[in-house]
DNA sequence: TATTGTTATACTCTATAACTATA
DNA sequence: TATAGTTATAGAGTATAACAATA
């Protein structure tokens, strides 16, 4: 690997305590970049009153019906005493259910009730709504998928 | 614009309520990546038990010292009602002061302390360990700036 | 009247310890 | 003894309203 420098040749030279800018800053404008893109989520879903959070709960238990509470809330790197709560939630609005399972009767395994199934359809329309206006800001969908292969490689290495 | 189906043609038609898969959603592949960078800052800074939020007020009055208090929570997006007790503990560890304006006695311009500048030195010195690890990550300083450009089109349209 | 910094407060998200019922 | 779900609680981060000093 050859290391070029990307120095203008007639700028000083830098030291080792020069403030980095801001805008260069992969943590500073990775949380901008998502602060801004979940708050247009918030707007889109503020007549449905759903949170990220329980969107991505909604859309796991629709992929993979039945799983444990535990393993929903630790794909999503939420706590198990945190994610009761937001399972209560969905349940008391009648969007998704506990079941008590035969087999461990410690665990449950969670479904969408039929309401839930019909919330989805209009779930799935304003997400789509809000994902193409993100894809718009990008610039097209091979820019966001070049993005997203990117944030892949700086994520899930614990 | 054209429109090119990016379908298997062997793969069933897809109805307007499928679930999307969780690791293409452009806003939560951005929320695991931020997580995953705060959490080694936060592991980088731990010994100097410097927050990210600190990490940039120090690094903008470095940068331009004198500013006023509300100026900096501004380009932070910080509320100056929350930037009090921040300022609070950076006054209280001597690395940055608050300065009655002589011209508006209302504000407050904020400084660098003698230590606060020594403290810079260490600060970017684990800095740039912790962003040399992110861009190995991304591979390299080309991808760097490819993400930062496309993580700038995401952001401040308010 | 408007602005700067401040206080008080509330709400969300997150993290940990301890409990219960099952295994 | 260990695990799944739960409760209680504490700490960040963030948002708003109201106040004093100053413009």
């Amino acid at each position: 690997m050859t290391v070029t420098p990307h120095q203008d040749p007639q700028a000083p030279i830098k030291t080792t305590v020069q403030p980095p800018e801001m805008s260069t800053i992969i943590g500073y404008v990775l949380r901008r970049a998502q602060l801004s893109v979940f708050q247009d989520f918030l707007d889109s879903f503020a007549a449905l009153k759903l949170r990220p959070a329980e969107f991505s709960v909604l859309n796991l238990i629709a992929q993979c019906p039945g799983q444990k509470q535990s393993e929903i809330a630790e794909q999503l790197g939420i706590k198990r005493a945190n994610f009761v709560a937001l399972m209560d939630g969905l349940e008391k609005r009648g969007l998704a259910e506990r079941r008590k399972s035969p087999e461990d009767k410690r665990s449950h395994s969670l479904h969408l009730t039929p309401q839930g199934e019909c919330f989805m359809a209009e779930m799935f329309a304003v997400w789509r709504t809000h994902e193409e206006r993100m894809i718009e800001r990008l610039g097209g969908e091979a820019e966001r998928d070049r993005l997203v292969e990117l944030l892949e490689r700086l994520s899930d290495r614990a």
